[in-house]
DNA sequence: TAAAAATTTAAAATAATTTTTATTTGTTGA
DNA sequence: TCAACAAATAAAAATTATTTTAAATTTTTA
């Protein structure tokens, strides 16, 4: 948690810009409260504690903490996006319940070889990816609701 | 083509549909014009040769087209949704270029025996899967704009 | 052909996110 | 210390993609 912040106080110096005491109550929020999350949730739970930020600012914080590589975007298939933690949490992919929404995460290292011989085949510098299996976990199994 | 349609009728007639006009205007824009494409495009598309359709008939009718298995969505980081063909083309995977936004495609049997083994190992039951890398292509590298 | 059902259009509504505008805060230097 | 400049904020308005609503039209069926 400290050591995020030094990342993205070292960032936000970096650029010029200011460690604000909105960006820093965000960045605890993202780092102590949550795995996965959208804005809105973080906003509800900052509220909840009385710690006042807009909207806005929280979109853009976030949007620093994405430049600076400690969280990154995760879509699920909602119209929303959704974040997890880079920083502190080893790269990993998404099993996603179709059921109940479920996140089971896994990760084998198989997976960043691949992409690095799919890469050189097609002469492509990868920066990142994304494996993502989406079906029914083993409780909604039978019961599919869609 | 045809045979697409011939998939097309029999969903909407298994669900007692109907087949109109502007169905099937509408898959055969998507079938004959495009590979990857956007709501957006494809209406412009069909505005271009004076076939006039509705948005909301092309969203819901592109939403037939998914649930029946002719296309799926494909998400490639911009804010609106992608489709592209799963009739008459294989199962494959992207390559996406931050700089230029170019789309590679590729395959690997590899990719299924994985997510089976993964699916197995999680108990889980696998509907789809999406692979995805991020980065830059040939031309791209070295002028990185992003 | 009349009535019921489904579909369409166009407009309004919604949801997520981004932008704008006015205000606030922090900093700098005369 | 205080004007003046830059950056950041809150709140509201705007934007974008998509979905829903309501009214009109088409299709099917009795």
């Amino acid at each position: 948690m400290d050591e995020a912040e030094d990342v993205f106080r070292e960032y936000i110096q970096s650029k010029g810009l200011k460690f604000t005491p909105e960006r820093k109550a965000i960045l605890n929020y993202v780092f102590e409260n949550h795995g996965h999350f959208e804005v809105e949730e973080l906003l509800f739970e900052m509220r909840k504690n009385k710690v006042r930020v807009s909207k806005a600012t929280i979109y853009r914080t976030v949007a620093l903490l994405v430049k600076c590589g400690l969280l990154r975007e995760v879509i699920f298939g909602e119209k929303h996006t959704h974040y997890e933690h880079v920083y502190g949490h080893e790269h990993h992919e998404h099993l996603v319940c179709s059921g109940c929404g479920k996140i089971i995460e896994f990760s084998d290292e198989r997976i960043e070889k691949f992409q690095d011989e799919i890469c050189v085949k097609n002469m492509f510098k990868p920066e990142s990816h994304r494996f993502q299996i989406t079906g029914y976990c083993e409780e909604c199994v039978g019961g599919k609701s869609k």
